[in-house]
DNA sequence: CGCTGGTTTGATCTTTCTCAAGCCGTGTGG
DNA sequence: CCACACGGCTTGAGAAAGATCAAACCAGCG
């Protein structure tokens, strides 16, 4: 059977290439993928995909774009809770929750498609699963960031970690990746001001550990940035950092 | 058939509690808790119930004390991640990760129990499953405290959101209730030092908007200390609340 | 050419941290 | 029964990180 190919239809690469890293698929997964994308559409910049409180359309798959979960306080104050890559899931909370818990508002135009569905698949089933706890494990990433970091460390934890996440997607090579992230929207993210940002930025520049210019970021010396900031989820740290070693900052 | 009783046995009425009230509990998986229940036992404050990286044991079911997420970075900072309240679950992620996620220390002596498995059991699975929104909800609220509220906000709002969810529980009564955190690890959860802690507390309670003293807390006022701090997340704001107004703060 | 959105810079102010000491209640061993 | 050690709370003075306000700059674009 042919389908019908719409015009501009996104890639499902970078979708495929991320569920297939975090659990391999099997063929019959990786067909539901590539059928999904078929279907996939634009949004604009600017458009939220989800809205807080609001019932949740359908599950989506990210195929192109960035995108980013968001408060926006009474008074103004906003602040951006997570960003959503290529590849990235949306609106699927196990079985549970018809009603989206934040807003989701697209940063750049994307490409979206209907998620799969994932009941009698359990290979997909299992990526999904994984995948959910890769985003709760970036909600702590970020906590960690806002609480204990400098303005420094947050920015430069942000990248590493959006690089990797990128890299994951197989959008990112390692002489750099783009970047469409404004100074401003980093501040909201991380809990500083443009201007502050804007400051600490120049000085990694002037450091050479963080190269920014026109929507592309290139990261010199990687594995140096990582020993630098505390980036160590994966580390297994002897007793002496018990959570309650007295004396901690 | 009588089971033996053992003595000191914890209480199940907090987790049934919190749980029916998540979604309401049929017989069986009431009787699934009572029984899990009858095998608590108890750990003693600042111990490791789990180990970041370390493979989880079992499940656990949280039946009485306080414990809490944390990570400790290399030069000692520490960070609260969330905390673990009388009928909380713990290392129940969906069906992946045989690994714990983060630590969980103890705060007070508490009692746990192995959770019942929800194979099978549709409406326990369901209860799970929104437990696992709340916590979600509750990194999310932690982040927007974090990144974008004062001192004085993220206090409260801390406050606020453990008398909600102790009161789910129905281990808060209107008039109080038992509050076992000391200002450092309020300080170490919210990003600040115990020294502002502390002077912000005693703001708080010049202007009888806290009493606090000996491990008990009141909050004379609790409607209007929600409206004083964004405490909104089940508020549907007009469209002047989008997520890029600019001018915001 | 003149907007527009984003970045950069400077000067000043505020919040929060740091360090250091004192206080207070509780429990413990002499 | 007292001394004192301990953990947690409180207070003060000075320092630093980051916020605020305001203006200039700069590139792309209609």
């Amino acid at each position: 059977m042919v389908r019908a190919q719409p015009r501009n239809r996104a890639s499902p690469t970078p979708a495929l290439s991320r569920l297939d890293a975090l659990s391999p698929l099997d063929d019959r997964s990786k067909v539901a993928i590539v059928d999904a994308a078929s279907l996939s559409y634009p949004v604009m910049a600017r458009r939220e995909l989800q809205t807080e409180n609001k019932a949740i359309r359908s599950p989506l798959l990210l195929l192109d774009g960035w995108a980013a979960r968001v408060r926006v306080l009474q008074d103004g104050r906003r602040q951006f809770i997570s960003f959503v890559l290529p590849g990235d899931i949306l609106g699927h909370y196990g079985f549970s929750s018809p009603v989206a818990t934040s807003t989701v508002v697209t940063l750049t135009d994307v490409q979206v498609c209907p998620l799969p569905e994932s009941a009698g698949f359990p290979i997909l089933e299992r990526a999904y699963s994984i995948s959910c706890a890769m985003d709760e494990a970036c909600l702590v990433a970020q906590i960690i960031r806002l609480g204990r970091f400098t303005a420094r460390e947050r920015i430069l934890d942000l990248i590493i970690e959006l690089y990797e996440r990128l890299s994951l997607a197989g959008v990112a090579d390692s002489d750099g990746f783009a970047f469409p992230l404004t100074q401003e929207i980093m501040a909201d993210a991380l809990g500083l001001t443009s201007v502050h940002v804007n400051r600490m930025v120049q000085q990694s520049r002037r450091l050479g550990e963080l190269c920014w210019t026109g929507g592309q970021i290139t990261l010199p010396d990687l594995p140096a940035l990582r020993r630098a900031i505390d980036r160590s989820t994966t580390t297994i740290r002897p007793w002496s950092a018990s959570p309650f070693v007295p004396g901690a900052r």
